[in-house]
DNA sequence: TGGGCTTCCGGAAGCGTTCCCGGACCCCGC
DNA sequence: GCGGGGTCCGGGAACGCTTCCGGAAGCCCA
């Protein structure tokens, strides 16, 4: 593997100089820098990034976190990220947390040596002990995509949850149903947090507060399954649920499916996301649809912003989000049983 | 950020010492040890990527280029990688190529940069010139995941595409199927080759070569849809399809449903891969089932395999398919309108 | 012709590690 | 008491690059 120096040697010019016509190139003669490049091209020399790295304090690269990988909803916004990095000409890392404090941990120490320039992590958890020794005096290159907590004192790009959930009940409300089940994420996350309020106050201006019904998932198919089975168990079972994510819809469109409940004749059914399996559900999920690549994007214009200092608080973007009426949504079957 | 000589002058010793404490701790006395042990812990020290690299020549860092990381197949492998990966203590960067020259060019430099210590390329395509470059005497940190092409002289690990495909095929014959249709993949990947062979030596012994209509697609939903069209406009449509992704099914499901085609009713479907959703698509969609997590941390045992020498060939490893029967696959309509 | 300015290039320090080599010290057995 | 062996540790070179600084050369204009 040639270094500078088999370079110069061979273009019989300095070190200083091969360096100059690789990355100043303007500040070289055009005569030394043909016969330079036409030495890097003969001894297909590329440079060592280690070596680079160290002398410049800079990697170029940028980490993204995220809790889960193999979920549609992130590797889109994964994918923006990657798109947006690349055009910047960083390249991006990847660790999926599964939630887990000691990986998270673990991949937050990148930062500390120096592997990586900045970390988007994806989600709301994020190595504590890391953004502690980070953030000495100023804004650390970290920033979050997907949720907002003001607390955590790092910019983020996301959608307005407690709006997008407000307008996700009442489009429920507005087809008359009344007994509404809820199907949440983690509640250790603001996420839920900010989507609940937005529940809650929604069902408040319809007078329907006492009738939501809520249940805690984790926002697996799964989790959606079991949820639907204890909300249908209920002695007033709800005629409509609004899922916290799409996976979890999904998860109630299959429990129904199993138990006989139609929908939307007997049961409506609302998700968060819009990836891009729902509307190829059948029936067609209604849902609330992120922008997840320009999350990605957005993300990474903030990472470089205060990694350049041009981002100096935390700031936080809000995308506009979009409820995605289809065909999982509809009347409830029959007057409301209760006013 | 503080550095070996801090760590050094706080515990005075030398940074040699440092070094060892941090790497052979076995070689230094235990009260030195735990000197060294504290002054890291008081000044917060770890040790930074790029002067290790430097010395050692090694990152610890695996790229993982991937066609469409947005796909959950290739998610799936991506986090059997990355699971593997970081129990070796590999951290992994990430690469979405959109099957484009220019960025496989570009992430394949990564490696000749000495920024990554090897390559693992899902899909068919890989940076040409680097490969070149790479295995100049012996075999390139360099393996495959989902394609077997002997001629590339890389490692990978697949399954069994061409036995696959001709089960699937012969689903479908069992049925009493005879008219069949399918929805390939780009024909420039090894991959859709073999499945074509399956498929072709499968139709041969129905005695049916001559009724298997084939459409190239793309993988995608949309390529499903556009490829369900063309079967339909055929003057004796197929009553079952075979694609060689779930997402082409999905596609393809879609379509019929638009069209009024009840499946599997009036028409078969077939997928390939078993993607998380295949099961919940209504009905559950017949697909033939491949271990993603298993390919993803098989081309990690792989790779580091041939970084520690202990790979040597190109080795194909073939991991196991499964039929998947769920609802989109029964009897055609009637029986068929030719022999 | 000569002085100052610009352009172009080379020398060399330094980024933060690792690791080779050799020195200091201790212990033990003769 | 002394040599041999073992254990621990420090000095310092090396990894491959960037960049500061200064020198050489060429140019222009007075």
């Amino acid at each position: 593997m040639p270094t500078i120096h088999d370079v110069a040697a061979r273009a019989e010019v300095s070190t200083a100089t091969v360096s100059r016509v690789l990355s100043n190139p303007e500040k070289v003669s055009e005569a030394t820098r043909r016969r330079v490049l036409k030495a890097v091209d003969q001894l297909g020399y590329s440079p060592n990034a280690a070596a680079k790295s160290l002398r410049t304090l800079t990697t170029r690269k940028l980490l993204v976190t995220v809790p889960d990988i193999a979920n549609p909803f992130f590797s889109l916004i994964i994918q923006g990220i990657e798109e947006a990095a690349l055009r910047e000409g960083y390249s991006v890392m990847l660790g999926d947390t599964h939630h887990d404090a000691q990986r998270e941990e673990r991949y937050g120490e990148m930062l500390l040596r120096r592997e990586v320039d900045g970390l988007i992590f994806l989600g709301h958890s994020m190595s504590k002990s890391v953004s502690a020794t980070m953030k000495k005096n100023q804004l650390a290159p970290i920033v979050n995509g997907c949720e907002y907590s003001p607390n955590l004192g790092v910019p983020s790009a996301h959608v307005d949850n407690e709006a997008a959930a407000h307008e996700a009940m009442s489009h429920l409300y507005g087809l008359g149903h009344r007994n509404i089940g809820v199907l949440t994420g983690p509640l250790a996350s603001p996420l839920s947090r900010d989507r609940l309020r937005g529940v809650q106050s929604c069902a408040r201006e319809n007078g329907a507060a006492k009738q939501v019904m809520v249940v805690n998932g984790d926002f697996s198919i799964e989790s959606g399954i079991a949820g639907a089975a204890r909300l249908f168990a209920q002695q007033v079972p709800p005629t409509a649920v609004f899922c916290f994510n799409d996976e979890m819809a999904i998860g109630v469109l299959d429990y129904a499916s199993r138990v006989g409940r139609s929908v939307p004749e007997s049961l409506s059914v609302i998700g968060f996301d819009d990836i891009r399996f729902a509307r190829y559900m059948r029936p067609a999920l209604t849902t609330i649809s992120q922008p997840m690549l320009d999350i990605g994007r957005e993300t990474v214009r903030l990472l470089l912003g205060v990694l350049q200092g041009t981002v100096t608080t935390a700031v936080s973007i809000t995308l506009p989000h979009k409820l995605e009426i289809r065909s999982s949504t509809g009347a409830p079957p029959r007057p409301a049983a209760k006013t």
